[in-house]
DNA sequence: TCGATGACACGCT
DNA sequence: AAGCGTGCCATCG
């Protein structure tokens, strides 16, 4: 099916399947794309995805919840204002994973990814 | 074709 | 409990 896509869209594909007010940790991400351990790939796929894509990345983090960039960054603040907007609280560049942790649902993966 | 890189994860100290 | 170093793999130039 999607093995003509080249990894990467695999992974931008399962990211754009994460529902809005949940977020979902970088191993996750790439155990749902079907690259299992490859969490390393899921940051570069993340930073080649075009932003014509809209991809929502700022629901991707780290598996404690953290962020994946500096507090300081530019980034790490424009992700937790989108995540914010969302109804999900990052305090401390940290998301409670515990509550706003997404659960992916084996049907939604089926219907949007077709694995 | 080969070498270097990377928005991570895990284990050990 | 916290921090540091190492390893895996696909993509880019």
């Amino acid at each position: 099916m999607n093995k003509s896509l080249s990894k990467a869209e695999q992974i931008w594909h399962t990211v754009a399947v994460i529902p809005k007010g949940k977020v979902a940790a970088y191993g996750q991400i790439a155990d749902l794309a079907g690259l299992p351990g490859r969490a390393r790939f899921v940051s570069k796929a993340l930073h080649l995805a075009p932003e014509t894509k809209c991809l929502p990345w700022h629901r991707v983090l780290r598996t404690n919840g953290q962020l994946a960039f500096a507090a300081d960054s530019h980034y790490a603040c424009l992700q937790t204002k989108l995540l914010a907007a969302e109804g999900v609280p990052v305090i401390k560049n940290r998301v409670n994973l515990n509550i706003y942790g997404w659960q992916p649902e084996l049907g939604e993966l089926l219907a949007k990814l077709s694995f």
